[in-house]
DNA sequence: ATGGGTGCAAATAATTTGCAGGTAA
DNA sequence: TTACCTGCAAATTATTTGCACCCAT
């Protein structure tokens, strides 16, 4: 009944409500906050079962990932459209989709011009966005 | 006698073991792979004490820190020079420092736009070398 | 019925911290 | 001498895995 995510076999109650979760912001989440989300709400989802499923996702290429300067591991549904990076409020998490083609062309150049091959890349940028800037005046 | 790290009182004999492997390479390597490559060579330094000047290292912004798609901190002495990206092999680890303006200027320009201040980014490409690409046939 | 899914508990892994003893200055 | 540094062991944190049980199909 719940929607299912592709790779996998069975919908259930805990992905359905994974993903509802996921639909309700644009912005990325961390396993631990969408699980603490979770909970909160009354869910009785096992933590294990947030990973394994953010996990599912991004492998199925339903989801983003990026991770934090810390090193925490941040998904976000994506919006199924071409390759883009992000720009992340350091403070509030709100994200913004940044496309930038001339930025690709300049990664396959650099790399190639250097002799490397099967090139790939992760541009992220952090900063404060304006309500966050405001409130912390 | 041994020399020091800015933001440190003294200089001792593990801190420059340190720096002397981290001036062998041009290459990232983690706190792990550096307290392995002392172990090896005989040091009896410890893993806490490795981390400890990674850390101090990367305070005073004599180290450049990355991290890997998997998550782990990487640490390099930095050229102290301005600021830039990498080129790094996947498989060997080699890196390459690249620079570009014109991703500095556009990173700083979108932000803006979107109303975000105090902007900082991560940019890293990776690729297999030409080295590693050649042995793999 | 049955194999994919789930959840708890335990296992990993990287990194950090408490604390007692060592040592550069 | 003195407090900065070191190293061991224990603690943290994020994430993964083993395994028995459950439920969507």
């Amino acid at each position: 009944m719940a929607e299912s995510i592709p790779g996998t076999a069975r919908s259930t109650r805990q992905r359905g409500e994974i993903l509802t979760i996921l639909r309700e912001t644009e912005d990325f989440k961390t396993a631990q906050q969408l699980f603490a989300d979770l909970r909160q709400q009354g869910s009785k989802i096992g933590l294990t079962t947030v990973y394994r499923n953010l996990q599912a996702l991004a492998d199925a290429g339903e989801a983003d990932t990026m991770r934090l300067p810390n090193g925490e591991q941040l998904y976000r549904l994506c919006g199924q459209g071409r390759h883009h990076h992000h720009l992340v409020c350091r403070n509030c998490g709100r994200t913004i989709d940044i496309e930038g083609p001339a930025v690709e062309k300049w990664t396959e150049r650099v790399a190639d011009e250097h002799g490397f091959t099967d090139v790939s890349h992760t541009l992220e940028i952090f900063g404060t966005c304006a309500t966050c800037a405001a409130e912390s005046r």
